[in-house]
DNA sequence: TTGAAAGCGCTACCAC
DNA sequence: GTGGTAGCGCTTTCAA
C-alpha cells in the first residue's frame, strides 16, 4: 500500500497543502466546509502524516531517551511507567535504552540525542563520568533520576538515601537487634555511599557496635549476596540482623541463612531496599524501603520538558520514602 | 552550543555538501586529501549529522518498535536483550513500547509505525485482534515473537508450547505424582491454550486422572495464583503436584502450599514456565521450562530486517525448550 | 573526483 | 480563510 502524501490530499480535496497542514494541526482559521472536505480526503486516501517531514521542519522528534543499566529492575520499571504516562501527557514518546553498563552502548544512545533523533534524556543510571555528564548537560536537555552526580548543573530527582537507610536500620534496632550487618556493593554510586552512611549513623545513634566484619561487599544480585552472607555467618559473633542495599541481595541473604539451618527473622532479621515485586512474594516476605517511584518519574519528565522548553532552572528534589515491614523482620506485622 | 550543519562543514572545508555527505557515508570515491580536510572540518566544528534530514531523505529511521504488555517480565527482558544485540548488528535501534494491555496505548505506538517514525514492529504480545494484525502485516513489516496468531500471513518465532507443557507434566509424572493439577489463566492467547493441551495430553499418556477440579483459573500474577491454589487445596482429594503456566504463578502456589503447613515438594511438587530470574532464587527454587530467548530474539530481528528489505517470505519457526529441574519438584537434583 | 541542484514531506510566513 | 512558497538537512543523480 502506497502511503499518500500531503500533496495528494490537497489535490483530492481541491485545496493547498498549507490548508491541509492547518487541518492536521487544528489551526482554527479553517472554514468548516473546507475542514470537512479535507478530512474527507484524508479518510479516502487513508492518509498518515509523515513525521519525518514534520520532524525535520520542526527540528524535534518529541522522543525522550531513558537510559538505564537494564530493564530487569522492577524499581526502574515503576519509574518508567510513570515517565511514560507523564510523557504522553506532554506529547512525548519514550525510548528505553538499556546499556548493560557498556560505555560503547551508552555512547551510541547519546549519539541519538546529539543527532537530533531525541529531544532529551532521563538518566536512571549511567556509565558517564561526572565531567562527561556535566558537559552533556551544557549542550542538551537532560536530567538525573535516582542516581546522580551533585554539583554538575544537571537537574536531580531522587530520594534521601541516607535518611532512608537510617530508617531501615533503626527499624532493625527497634525490634531489638544488637548486631546489625550491612550487605552492600563496592562501587562509587551515590545511593550505595549514602546508604552506608545512613547505616553507620543508625548504629551510632542506637548505641550499637560497629565493626568491619559487619559490612560485607558483594556484587549486585542474589548469588553474590548469598556468598557475602556466608561470609558474615562465618565469624564467631554472628549478626542478628542484616540490612542489604537491594531486595534481591536481601533475598540472597535470606536463602543463605535458611540453608544454614537458621531462622528468618527468628535468628536473623533481614531488610532490603526498593520494595520491588519480589519482596511481597518471597518466602518469607521481605521488609524493605519503598521509594516514590511514581512521583519521581513524573517529576523527572516534567522537569525535562521544561528544560526542553528553555527553562534554565536546575531543580534538585528529594521525594518521600517509607518503611514497609514484612515477615523477614516482623512476622506479626499487619499486611501492607 | 549551536550545532553545525553540513553546509557549514562544506564551507569550512572548501568543498560542496555533496562531498561532505560522501565522506560521512564512506563513499570511496573521495580523494584522500579531500577526505582529510573534510574530516578536519567536522572535528573543528564538532559537527553531528542531523538524522532528521537523513531520515526524511531516506524515508527510514532504522528504528524498530518492540511491543509488549509490560517490561517487568524477565522472560521478555531476555528476548529484548537479544533483539537489541541483533538490531545493533544491522544498524537498528530498538524502541520498547509497553502497552499495559491498553488498546489506546498500543494504537498510539502503531501510529509511530504508520507515521514512518519506525521501520517495523516486533510483537511480543498484543491487544490487536487477529484480523487487525493481519491487516497491519499487509501494509507494514511486522513479526510475532512468542505469542502469535496463526494463518494471518505474519511471520512467527516461538516455541512449541504444547510439547513443552507436555514435557513439564511428564516430569511430574516421572517423579511419581498421581494427581497433577494445572493453574492457568482464562484468556485466549495461544501459549495458554497450548499449555493446557499439553497438560491434558500428558495426563492421558501417563494414565493419570483428569477432572475439572484439577484445573484452576487465575489472573496473571502471584496473588491470584495463591488464591487458585487455595481453591485446589479445598477439595477432598488434594493434588500432589501442580503445573503453573508461569513462574510467578508457581511461586504463588508454593507460598500458599507452605502457608497451609504442607511441604514443597514433599506433599506437593510445583513446576512453572519460562525460567525467569525468580526461579533459581525462590525458596524453594522452582522447576521450570526454559525457552531459547536468545535465539528467538535474534531470529525475530533478522527476519524483520529481511522483511524491511522486501522479502516476501513468511517464516514460522519453533525454537528449543528444556526442562530445568530444581527443588520445587526434586531436591536431589544436581544444580543447573 | 567533485559540484550543482532536485527533492524527501512538512510547517509557517507572507500575500491576498 | 486560503494559497504560494521557502526551507528544514540530507542524499543522490547527473554533468562536468
Amino acid at each position: 500500500m502506497l502511503i499518500a502524501t500531503i500533496k495528494e490530499v490537497a489535490k483530492a480535496a481541491g485545496v493547498s497543502v498549507a490548508t491541509v497542514s492547518r487541518v492536521l494541526n487544528n489551526d482554527r482559521k479553517v472554514a468548516d466546509r473546507t475542514r470537512v472536505s479535507v478530512e474527507d480526503a484524508i479518510q479516502r486516501l487513508n492518509y498518515r502524516p509523515n513525521l519525518l517531514g514534520r520532524n525535520l521542519r520542526l527540528q524535534q522528534t518529541r522522543m525522550i531517551l531513558v537510559i538505564l543499566s537494564s530493564i530487569s529492575n522492577n524499581f526502574h520499571a515503576k519509574i518508567i511507567r510513570s515517565i511514560e504516562n507523564e510523557g504522553r501527557l506532554h506529547g512525548y514518546n519514550i525510548m528505553l535504552c538499556a546499556t548493560h553498563d557498556d560505555r560503547k552502548i551508552e555512547a551510541a544512545y547519546l549519539e541519538l540525542l546529539k543527532n537530533k533523533m531525541a529531544d532529551g534524556i532521563i538518566f536512571l543510571s549511567t556509565t558517564l563520568t561526572a565531567l562527561e555528564m556535566k558537559e552533556l548537560g551544557r549542550d542538551y536537555p537532560i536530567i538525573q533520576c535516582g542516581e546522580y552526580y551533585e554539583g554538575i548543573d544537571v537537574p536531580i530527582v531522587s530520594v534521601d538515601n541516607e535518611m532512608a537507610a537510617f530508617t531501615a536500620v533503626s527499624h532493625l534496632a527497634a525490634i531489638g537487634r544488637k548486631r546489625i550487618a550491612h550487605i552492600t556493593v563496592s562501587n562509587d554510586i551515590i545511593s550505595t555511599r549514602l546508604r552506608l552512611s545512613g547505616y553507620m549513623r543508625a548504629l551510632k545513634e542506637n548505641n550499637l557496635p560497629y565493626s568491619e566484619h559487619l559490612v560485607a561487599y558483594a556484587r549486585y544480585g542474589y548469588g553474590s549476596a548469598y556468598a557475602a552472607m556466608e561470609n558474615l555467618l562465618s565469624h564467631d559473633t554472628k549478626p542478628d540482623a542484616v540490612f542489604a542495599i537491594s531486595d534481591r541481595m536481601a533475598a540472597g541473604a535470606i536463602k543463605c541463612t535458611i540453608d544454614k539451618g537458621l531462622q528468618v527473622p527468628g535468628d536473623i532479621a533481614v531488610a532490603g531496599f526498593d520494595n520491588t515485586d519480589i519482596t511481597p512474594i518471597y518466602n518469607p516476605s521481605i521488609t524493605t524501603m519503598s521509594q516514590s517511584e511514581q512521583d519521581m518519574g513524573a517529576a523527572a519528565m516534567r522537569i525535562l520538558v521544561e528544560r526542553i522548553g528553555g527553562s534554565e532552572e536546575i531543580p534538585f528534589r528529594f521525594f518521600k520514602y517509607s518503611l514497609i515491614v514484612r515477615d523477614s523482620t516482623d512476622p506479626t506485622h499487619t499486611e501492607q
